[in-house]
RNA sequence: GGAAUCUUAGCUCAGCUGGGAGAGCAUCUGCCUUACAAGCAGAGGGUCAUAGGUUCGAGCCCUAUAGGUUCCACCA
């Protein structure tokens, strides 16, 4: 061996290096390679905006740990990675930097604004993609892609031109959510509602005589409303048409107050009767209820807020203020008029924007929009008949909750960063023309002077159509074709409705087909209190900061175990400590393995070699039979996506079996014999474990795992491209595990008895192995070495009875055996009385247990018959000890 | 208002199709035993939210209740 590990480990030594490696080596790219099966994950686009977070950290990990599992397996594995132009974010960052520059937005013009926002792209879309590799992410980064570069442009109008073609995106008047801060429309779904704390103004407005038609001065109809200003867009009010207390009212007028307008009372069913006074004014420029009720019954819409959320014309004498100085002015203005009746304490959910937390103000403007009543059919049916799978199912009900209740999706956005809408309009006749390219002749008029709508598209417009777009699409590449459908999609239970039903449909409209067979779904990574980290409460954790200290396959390891699939999760430092120390563990235990293979070399003179299977001991086949049923259930679980029992059970063997009990089993071997045979079969069961595990390993530590595979294998290029263990008949030796459980057993109950007498570990004391049965007395005497090293034994002796042991011994009873210590070797016989005082309660306990089980018709009919004779077995077990207990006390207080 | 989910050791959480209660951290005890003190060996600690039910058998399935979290809708 050329090579040897770092007497410590250090991730910082490592893992850049490692990384740089990967690169060159060129293992992260994927061909098409028909003699292959293809396994596809494009990443979720990070925004070009964005700094790592512990969330891409998470979601990016899962990722690699799939893809880097199913390389291993043989599979022809793509990880297609890009970024998206996130334009309102990127929009704002950029109009935010104008402003310290002190330029206006407006007054830079579009084109320069673009030049600006490339230019910024150009300088921090890459931040993002640098830190990814930080984390180990195996992305092909030679197919990186950006949602407004060349192909992706293509993608979008290709797509918009189709589906305004086949009617399933149309313009149209309707409220939508609009910003005044961003100054753009946005979707439902980026509005987030907000309990705020508000107030209940309860209003009155005269009725109109129907005789006279001058308002009443003493009939009123009250009700109450959390916006008093948009009275000034009222144009109705209404009430239940089964409501009695107005069934005299039907058909009559109400004078709207200082705007001196009368307005019709009409009867609607949507109407709450039992809420309020049963009376609701209605604004249908500025409710989308309202403008549900407008429309059925014909009312003026009344626009009276400008873009910027102040009072517009319409708004007469409060022009030009504040949405809010109105409010408090139209209050006092009608309190003046004595129409306040009063004002209430009242909490509501307020719709703000998520991005910038603006109470979002409810508009009726001209936008463009999806219909998706046909579009999400297939999406329903494809979740429905289980085309495509949600890990975990429950999210199905998430989502069918969004898609039955699903409106027409708007998709236009008043800003400039993004996909411009390929829609052009003819100054001459007004005639619309979409295009995928700019038309220079109005087709109906002949006109030439058309002007591109100013409008950009949603961002998640381009996102939806992420699975095929990145591999080619609309080209009918060989790409598309072999690597579409993906095969999972890996993000956040909370961009369900933004991002992944949008794929779904968007993938059946425009490929035919589903655009990946599993969404993988994790939660959101909280600080240490279950608070979200967020900017705003400084509690962030930067990832990067975690891999500079502990090293990223201690961050990752940390960030998967632990914590099932959907669920949210907590960060501790404690958590990444011990990942660290598992990482440390692992170094160590290789050092040690590499460190006696080294020292075999230069005392025999031959490197290990794999020994018949008669040279190997018990033990080597306990622990590769252990490995065995490792790899197997390993595999099971990340099969079902349960990646953290995976790599639990990873860890447990490593720490547990292989490090605390085979290498303490295998070191008198290793040290004490000049049995070369032994020895041999001793370093190879050590290598070969710790290969397979470092495999079973590495798609969640990828950096250690590599670094120690190639120093121990010279002849080994990388364990990225080595293959994923395979569970293997010839390991499987369920008679040697049982066999050492025993003795691990043996072990334990001398540890603990030791420790409850406080013997020092340098007493060694003689241990005399007491069994009826010849083939466990071999097995103890087979494992006599090691065993009496675990025992701090000075010697070990099997024998069939108690003869030439003094009855002076401290006794440990383990299933078909009782092993003696002399008490002389130890101490104080009081202690010994109480031990197997509380061992006697246990058995009696279990025995009880035991009976009722066995002595239940019911479960002797129904049970499986395994379990029957196990439990008869265990019963049997539990008899012996029992006896053996008895007799052990009865001898002593003699 | 609708829905999902959670309630398991002092803390944070695992526990896959019902059959012996687990991990990390924390606590206590003893060990620098020649891979590892970022470690080793041991120990303590849980009526698995409550009440019923199904079952031979329930942390797991069903019903109800209490409390928490989240999502959706939104009542003006």
């Amino acid at each position: 061996m050329s090579k040897e590990l770092a007497k410590t480990y250090d991730p910082q030594g490592i893992e850049d290096r490692i990384y740089q490696k990967w690169l060159e080596k060129k293992y992260f790219h994927a061909e098409v390679d028909h003699s292959k099966t293809p396994f596809t994950i494009v990443i979720p686009p990070p925004n070009i905006t964005g700094q790592l977070h512990m969330g891409h950290a998470l979601d990016n990990t899962m990722q690699d740990i799939l893809i880097r599992w199913k390389r291993m397996q043989g599979y022809n594995a793509l990880w297609q990675p890009g970024t998206d132009h996130a334009s309102i974010a990127t929009e704002v960052k950029i109009i935010e930097t104008l402003k310290k520059e002190g330029v206006d937005k407006n007054d830079l013009g579009r084109e320069k604004f673009l030049e600006r926002a490339w230019e910024w792209k150009k300088e921090y879309g890459g931040r993002i993609i640098s830190q990814l590799k930080k984390m180990g992410s195996s992305c092909d980064w030679d197919r990186e892609r950006f949602t407004m570069d060349e192909g992706c442009n293509r993608a979008v109008t290709e797509v918009f031109v189709k589906m305004y073609e086949k009617g399933y995106i149309y313009k149209g008047s309707r409220i939508i959510n609009w910003c005044p801060v961003c100054n753009t429309s946005i979707s439902d779904a980026e509005v987030e509602y907000q309990e705020q704390a508000g107030h209940f103004w309860h209003i009155k407005y005269p009725l109109i005589d129907e005789a006279t038609g001058e308002p009443s001065t003493t009939e009123f109809l009250t009700f109450a409303t959390t916006r008093p200003e948009t009275m000034l867009g009222d144009t109705a009010v209404a009430v239940h048409p089964d409501d009695e207390r107005y069934t005299g009212l039907h058909g009559r007028k109400v004078l709207l107050p200082i705007v001196n307008r009368v307005i019709p009372i009409v009867t609607d069913a949507y109407v709450d009767r039992e809420f309020g006074t049963g009376v609701v004014k209605i604004t249908p420029a500025h409710d989308p209820n309202d403008f549900e009720v407008g429309k059925r019954h014909n009312l003026p819409i009344i626009n009276i807020l400008n873009d910027d959320a102040t009072i517009n014309a319409n708004g007469g004498k409060f022009n030009g203020m504040d949405r809010y100085e109105a409010r408090k002015a139209i209050v006092k203005e009608l309190e003046e008029m004595g129409l306040l009746v009063k004002i209430e304490e009242h909490s509501h959910n307020v719709g703000t924007h998520d991005r910038c937390k603006t109470t979002i103000e409810p508009m009726v403007k001209e936008q463009w929009f999806v219909r998706m009543d046909e579009l999400i059919k297939p999406a329903v049916k494809a979740i429905k008949e289980g085309e495509i799978k949600l890990v975990p199912s429950r999210m199905e009900k998430t989502y069918f909750n969004w898609t039955d209740n699903i409106r027409d999706w708007c998709i236009s956005r008043q800003l400039w960063w993004g996909h411009r809408i390929p829609a052009y309009y003819c100054a001459d006749c007004g005639e619309t023309v979409v295009s995928g390219t700019a038309p220079t002749v109005c087709p109906k008029c002949g006109g030439t002077h058309l002007n591109q709508d100013p409008d950009t598209l949603d961002t998640w417009f381009s996102s939806a159509l992420w699975p095929f777009e990145t591999l080619g699409w609309p080209d009918q590449t060989e790409d598309l074709k072999y690597f579409y459908p993906t095969d999972v999609l890996v993000t956040g239970y909370d961009i369900i409705f933004f991002w992944v039903i949008r794929m779904i449909f968007s993938g059946y409209e425009q490929m035919g087909e589903r655009p990946f067979k599993t969404v993988f779904f994790h939660g959101l990574v909280r600080d240490s209190q279950g608070r979200k980290m967020s900017k705003s409460l400084g509690n962030g954790i930067d990832p990067l900061e975690i891999i500079e200290k502990y090293g990223a396959d201690a961050l990752r390891l940390t960030l998967i175990t632990g914590n099932a699939p959907g669920n949210d999760m907590r960060f501790y430092y404690e958590r990444v400590e011990n990942s660290r120390n598992f990482a440390n563990k692992i170094w160590n235990a290789s050092r040690f393995i590499m460190m006696n293979m080294e020292s075999s070399l230069e005392k025999t003179g031959k490197a290990v070699t794999e020994p018949a299977v008669s040279d190997l001991e018990p033990v080597d086949r306990w622990i590769l039979s252990k490995l065995n049923t490792l790899v197997k259930d390993a595999t099971e679980n990340m099969d079902h996506f349960e990646l953290g029992i995976a790599v639990q059970k990873v860890y447990d063997f490593i720490w547990e079996e292989f490090c605390d009990w085979y290498i303490e089993m295998v070191k008198p071997r290793l040290y004490n014999t000049e049995d070369t045979v032994s020895q041999n079969a001793a370093l190879w069961t050590l290598k070969t474990v710790l290969i397979d595990a470092l495999k079973l390993l590495h798609p969640y530590m990828p950096f250690i795992t590599e670094e120690i595979f190639c120093t121990l294998q010279d002849e080994e290029e990388s364990i990225m491209i080595s293959k994923w263990p395979e569970p293997m008949d010839s390991r499987s030796f369920p008679e040697e595990e049982k066999a050492i459980e025993t003795i691990k057993a043996a072990v334990r109950g001398i540890r603990g008895i030791r420790t409850e007498m406080n013997v020092a570990p340098s007493r060694k004391a003689a241990v005399h192995v007491v069994s009826d049965s010849d083939e466990l007395l071999q097995i103890f005497e087979n494992g006599k070495l090691f065993f009496a090293s675990l025992a701090y034994a000075s010697s070990v002796v099997t024998q069939k009875d108690k003869a030439g042991i003094s009855d002076d011994a401290a006794s440990v009873v383990i299933p078909g055996a009782t092993i003696y210590i002399p008490f002389e070797d130890l101490v104080d016989i009081a202690a010994e009385i109480e031990r197997l005082q509380k061992e006697k309660a246990r058995l009696e306990g279990e025995l009880k247990r035991s009976e009722g089980m066995l002595g239940n018709e019911k479960f002797l009919a129904k049970a499986p018959a395994s379990k029957i004779e196990e439990e008869k077995a265990k019963q049997e077990n539990y008899r012996q000890m029992m006896e053996q207990v008895e007799n052990r006390l009865n001898q002593l207080k003699k």
